[in-house]
Parts: structure tokens; C-alpha cells; sequence
RNA sequence: GGAGAGAUGGCCGAGCGGCUGAAGGCAGCUGCCUGCUAAGCAGUUGUAUCGUUAAAAGCGGUACCCCGGGUUCGAAUCCCGGUCUCUCCGCCA
């Protein structure tokens, strides 16, 4: 959520920022409700301070048993112009309430000015497209031959985008997940969490899930709980509410999380194998840090995120997004995207978030500053850190052999206790 | 799913329809005292919002005792609805 007040005291900035995000159209009518609403609120808290002094006058002379009955007469109807003004105030706030929570966030200023994806730029590149002196498989003929997923008989138990991972599969998934939850605990200094699945409104809320991407989630009707599309939502959510000492922050959790996306409007376009599914795992860093210092940490956790794809030796590029292309309620963002030489394409592994004080004033986490003790909000950021079936992907076309077997890469294989993938069916 | 109990400030905890933004205690901060520490004494300490201000500080107003309604001149206190937490029973990995 943007800041009511910094939208009031330059509005031009926000004019303009905004249409570089494409969604400009309710801000004047935002500012001038927002004046009426405080023209209303003046008036009205002028009245209430008038009838607490009469209603203190009141109880002093029932004490004195003097008769107060004109007095109470009138502060009759003062109440009930109170409760109109009131109900009007309430009514503005909560219009202002329902642009304001559609509003996405400001880009920052390093982020380039675009309309999509086309307008990104790739700001790094690491390692070098691997070759071959065989013809290439992609994942699925990999995956299928060698029977580690299965596709088909996942489609009959729940539908097209739920992988089913088996044998060595289902060790090398769950291999990777260890193995990205222990380096970022070890190595990075993580504190790890492991968060519930499903989540209520508010939580989906904070995050900026809701109201406009209500659609992209799974929602349990009987308890209207959604299960979670990242880790993101319940890990930022643990702060929600809350005031947090100065000195406890920077705040880093990483969090394992199955991940639940309906991908509405996305049928016939990449749904064969793993590059677009239903459920998927991922490992996800989310950080809580004064506002100086998001900057630094937003590189930082880029690099946090980076070092899982140089320990497994894939070549990855790094890609920041144009204002046209940034989520709801990022301000700055990396993708890192991984080679596949089988397919022939870089897919997104991870995206690395900058949300400033967005997710924050939306959650209500705020921080108590040591020097004077005054509070503001924290500034929240995330990264995949990485999700797994796009770094399966590009695990099994890069370790292929021209025999068709996967080399497990060394860094995994404590996790695998197997170094190749062959043939056991 | 059934039955019961509860929700007050950073924490514990009192609270009669007006004199309670809220007693008392703890913790924190500031002084005083003390060779140092402890103890003691005095003062102080929430959040949001509106106004004043270029802005902040400060000052003034308003709101906030789980949330939302209601009764009343006036509600932490009375009434109704909801949420959450705890205990017991049932079911269950």
C-alpha cells in the first residue's frame, strides 16, 4: 500500500510513476475524496470535543443535583450529527480504502521505464552456454525415459501441472530442497522456518495477493483459507502487526514451502512438462531491514540466491525488470533465469524483490527506531532462493549424457547418495 | 464437532456508566543520592488520525481497553453479533 500522505505532498511524482506501472487512472479521484474526508473529519472531531466538555458539565451538575435537561437536549442532537458526519467519514474512508489497496507500488528510481518484458535488461551474465558433441534431449524426453517422472499418471490423479516425481526423481527433488535449505542456513546465515500452507485473508492481504490476483490462488471454500502461491505470504506474515526493536533487524528467514498457483488464463502455452505447474517446491529467503539499508540487502540477497546455481556449475543470467514489467507490490526486481541447453531457453528460477515499505504498511510491520524511538515501517524483501522445477529442468539438460543418464552434480550428492541417474525401469 | 472459561497499555494486573488513556506492580528512560553496584527518592514512558508548521519537533483536538453494531447527554464498564485464545470431551496423522 502507497503512502496516503506522500501521495498528498507530491502527487505529480506518484502521477508519473504510476502511469510507468500503468495504473494511473483513480488518482485524482483519490486525492480529492482524501480532502473532503479530512475537511469532514475537522468538523466532526470539533463537535465530539464540545460534547465531552458539556457531557463533563453534565455529570458535574447531576453531582450538584442541579437540573442539566437543556443541556442534554442539546448534546441529543449534537450526537446524532455526529454519528451522520460519522458514517459519512466512514464512507469516504473506505472509497479511499478500495483505490488505495488496488494502488500497486512506485518503481524505484534505478528501475528502468517500460511497458513489458521486451524492455528488461540483463544485467549479468554467469558461466557459459555448456556444449555438446551429442544431440540434445529436453527434460521431458529425459524425465520420461528414464522414469523419474510421471507425467501421465499425475494427470490422473489431479490434472495436467502436478508433477509426479519418482525413484531417483523424487531423491533428487527432494535432494535439492535440502540442499538449498541447509546452504542458506549454513552458509548464509538464514534462520529457517517452515510455515504453514494454507492462509487466511489477511495474510494473503498483506502481501499484495489480495484483492487483485485473488483469482491465481487455490481457495478452500469451507474455511475460505488459501493455499499459499509462495512462502513469501505466511513468512512475511510472521511480523504482521508488530513493532520490532530496532536492534533485532535485518530479520532473514528461509523457508521449504510447496507452492499452489492456479495460473488462470495461462492453458496452451508452455503446460507441457515442468516449465509452468500447479504445485511446485521452493525455497524462498524473505528479509525484514530498516529502510537505509534495502538497497544493499535487495543486491545481497541476489547474490544469496545466485551462489545455489554456481554451486551446481549452471549458467544463469541475470535480468532486471523494466517499471512496466514489476509486480503488484515490488519496487525493484532481479529475475534470475537459468540456462537449458535441451530446450534451448533460460527459464526464471527466481525472482529477487525489493518491496520497501509496500508489503509493510499493508501488514502493519513497523520498527522502533534505538536513536529517538520512533517507529516506521520495515522494509521487506524476497527471493526464490530457488524454486525447483525450472532448476530440475536445467539440472537434467545439462547433466544429460549421449547415453541419456543424468550426472548428479557434486555438490548434491551427499543429498542423493547416488551419483548418476540411469535406467531402472 | 460438543461443553465451559477468557480477551485491558512492552509485560503482569485492577477497574463503580461520568472525576480513567486508564489504579497498582514490573520493565524502560531521565534526574537526585552513592567510592562502584544494588537499594532508595522524584519525574517520565503507547498508537493512529486531524489541525497548526515549508517540514519536523512541540502544542491543541479526536479516536483506540479483541472486532463490529446498539442503548445513553456520556460506555473499558450495560445489550446484541462476530473473531481469537485456553481447558475438558469426541474424532484423528
Amino acid at each position: 500500500m502507497l503512502d496516503l500522505k506522500a501521495i498528498r505532498s507530491e502527487p505529480e511524482k506518484f502521477l508519473r510513476l504510476l502511469e510507468a506501472k500503468g495504473a494511473a487512472e483513480n488518482l485524482n479521484r483519490l486525492l480529492d475524496l482524501d480532502y473532503q474526508r479530512r475537511q469532514l473529519v475537522t468538523k466532526t472531531d470539533e463537535l465530539k470535543s464540545l460534547r465531552n466538555r458539556v457531557s463533563d458539565e453534565i455529570a458535574r451538575l447531576k453531582r450538584a443535583g442541579a437540573a442539566a435537561e437543556d443541556k442534554i437536549k442539546e448534546m441529543k442532537s449534537v450526537s446524532l450529527q455526529i454519528k451522520e458526519q460519522d458514517e459519512q467519514i466512514r464512507s469516504l474512508e473506505e472509497q479511499i480504502h478500495q483505490i488505495l489497496i488496488t494502488l500497486p507500488n512506485i518503481p524505484h528510481a534505478s528501475v528502468k521505464i517500460g511497458r513489458s518484458a521486451a524492455d528488461n535488461e540483463v544485467v549479468k551474465i554467469w558461466g557459459e552456454v555448456p556444449t555438446y558433441d551429442f544431440p540434445l534431449k529436453d527434460h521431458l524426453d529425459l524425465a520420461e525415459n528414464l522414469g523419474i517422472i510421471d507425467f501421465k499418471r499425475a494427470a490422473k490423479i489431479s490434472g495436467t501441472g502436478f508433477p509426479l516425481y519418482v525413484g531417483d526423481g523424487a531423491v533428487l527433488e527432494r535432494a535439492l530442497v535440502n540442499f538449498m535449505l541447509d546452504f542458506h542456513r549454513k552458509k548464509h546465515g538464514y534462520r529457517e522456518v517452515f510455515p504453514p500452507f494454507l492462509v487466511n485473508r489477511d495474510s494473503a492481504f498483506s502481501t499484495g495477493q489480495l484483492p487483485k490476483l485473488e483469482e491465481d490462488m487455490y481457495l478452500t471454500s469451507e474455511d475460505d483459507l488459501f493455499l499459499i502461491p509462495t512462502a513469501e505470504v505466511p513468512v512475511t506474515n510472521i511480523h504482521r502487526d508488530e513493532i520490532i526493536p530496532e536492534n533485532k533487524l535485518p530479520i532473514k528467514y528461509v523457508a521449504y514451502s510447496g507452492c499452489f498457483r492456479r495460473e488462470a488464463g495461462s492453458y496452451g502455452k508452455e503446460t507441457r512438462g515442468l516449465s509452468r505447474v500447479h504445485q511446485f517446491n521452493k525455497v524462498e529467503l524473505v528479509w525484514f531491514t530498516i529502510p537505509e539499508t534495502s538497497y544493499d540487502v535487495h543486491e545481497k540477497l541476489l547474490q544469496d540466491a545466485e551462489e545455489i546455481l554456481q554451486a551446481l556449475n549452471l549458467h544463469y543470467r541475470v535480468v532486471s525488470l523494466c517499471s512496466g514489467d514489476l509486480s503488484f507490490a515490488a519496487a525493484k526486481c532481479y529475475d534470475i533465469e537459468v540456462w537449458a541447453p535441451g530446450t534451448g531457453k533460460y527459464f526464471e528460477v527466481s525472482s529477487v524483490s525489493n518491496f520497501e515499505d509496500f508489503q509493510a504498511r499493508r501488514a502493519n510491520i513497523r520498527y522502533r527506531r534505538s536513536g529517538d524511538n520512533r517507529v516506521g515501517y520495515v522494509h521487506t524483501l524476497n527471493g526464490s532462493g530457488v524454486a525447483t522445477p525450472r532448476l530440475m529442468i536445467a539440472l537434467l539438460e545439462t547433466y544429460q549424457t549421449d547415453e541419456g543418464t543424468i550426472v548428479v552434480p557434486e555438490a548434491l550428492q551427499p543429498y542423493t547418495g547416488f551419483s548418476l541417474i540411469k535406467t531402472t525401469v
